[in-house]
DNA sequence: AACCATACGGAGATACGGTTCCGGTTGTCA
DNA sequence: TGACAACCGGAACCGTATCTCCGTATGGTT
């Protein structure tokens, strides 16, 4: 009964790796449309399981949103790092700025992962993750700053704020996404060098 | 029974005068407070009256919030209109943005006005209040652009964002408002003309 | 193929918050 | 001051959402 090594992970059951597999990929879905207005029975019900086997995998609601902001923080360094081959530092900045824009707009989770503060578990279990994205996003900022395109004055610790604000934005444009659109314009000019 | 004009006010009771006025106060603390997160039980027993008497004066939660945001655009109206008087249009314009900004940072329900846009029939009560304090703003945005203080591209249109991103950052800086201060500081630049 | 630990399903326990209802109270007016 | 309409209080109701429990099913192993 006891594991030997720690890091060995149990070997689970060829349904329950699939299970899991489908409530994660039911909830990325559902959440992406609804954000943590989404609820477990639905999430169940898309994965075509009980409730009772999604409470298994994940002991809570916040528990599995946190799997989700992991899988998508580390998608996001991804991206970063993507973009950071660019041989212009703002070029790559900017262009990954825009892809998560971009992916907000199309991701409730990502708009709302500021308030999910209040359901501080979920960022909790994803903040390792959080913290390899920060890293890599810190140096497309020192790099652009380096060149001389972006402000001075604006570090890695701005970009949460500058993230919360466009979510809040995009999540709230309802029927005029274009107003977004203009905001977002407006926020990056913002971050060029004057 | 019927009532000879609409516009007449009923007559109340006195206790039912005093009453709501003791709900309303009772709420705009809370609310300040606690945000959407505020309960009519709360708000009943603050008032020292029963939930009953609550639900008398306003039928739903949405229609007490509508109250309260209705007093506040009232109020910013007011604002707006103190700073139009500063002969200076840019002085007048980040004048009012910069007292909303710091009433925002003590009222929870301003950081939240944008997600009330789910309960719409709160922002509805309050429409007629809104489309005043936008009249009031647009003159102080179309002023300070006369004198070429401001960017051309701003419009009144943008103003709905720019709290909407302002409210959410300030909302989410939790231990950290030193970083919303920044970002305030970077929004309010931003609106210079280059 | 028989065993059993692991995993499943989903009814329902639990919690919570808005709203309703009605027996009792109080202001107002004659 | 008596009568009645308006008003009050707060227990109870109801819908909703998370989470638990337990009888049943199944993958893996001998």
């Amino acid at each position: 009964m006891v594991r030997v090594s720690s890091t060995e992970p149990k070997p689970q059951r060829a349904d329950a790796r699939r299970n899991r597999e489908r409530i994660v990929d039911a909830a990325r879905e559902l959440f992406a449309e609804l954000g943590q207005a989404t609820q477990m029975d639905d999430v169940a019900r898309r994965a075509n399981v009980g409730v009772g086997t999604v409470y298994r995998h994940f002991p809570t609601k916040a528990a599995l949103v946190g799997e989700l902001l992991a899988a998508k923080f580390c998608h996001h360094a991804e991206v970063a790092r993507r973009w950071a081959q660019e041989p212009d530092g703002w070029t790559a900045f900017e262009g990954f700025l825009r892809e998560s824009f971009a992916a907000m707009a199309q991701d409730v989770t990502l708009q709302q992962r500021v308030s999910w503060v209040s359901d501080g578990a979920a960022l909790e279990r994803a903040e390792e993750e959080r913290l390899i994205l920060s890293g890599v996003v810190d140096e497309l900022i020192e790099r652009a700053k380096a060149e001389g395109t972006m402000r001075e004055t604006f570090t890695i610790d701005d970009v949460p704020a500058l993230m919360c604000a466009a979510g809040a934005v995009i999540g709230a444009q309802g029927r005029t996404p274009v107003l977004a659109d203009r905001f977002i314009e407006f926020l990056i000019d913002g971050l060029r060098a004057p």
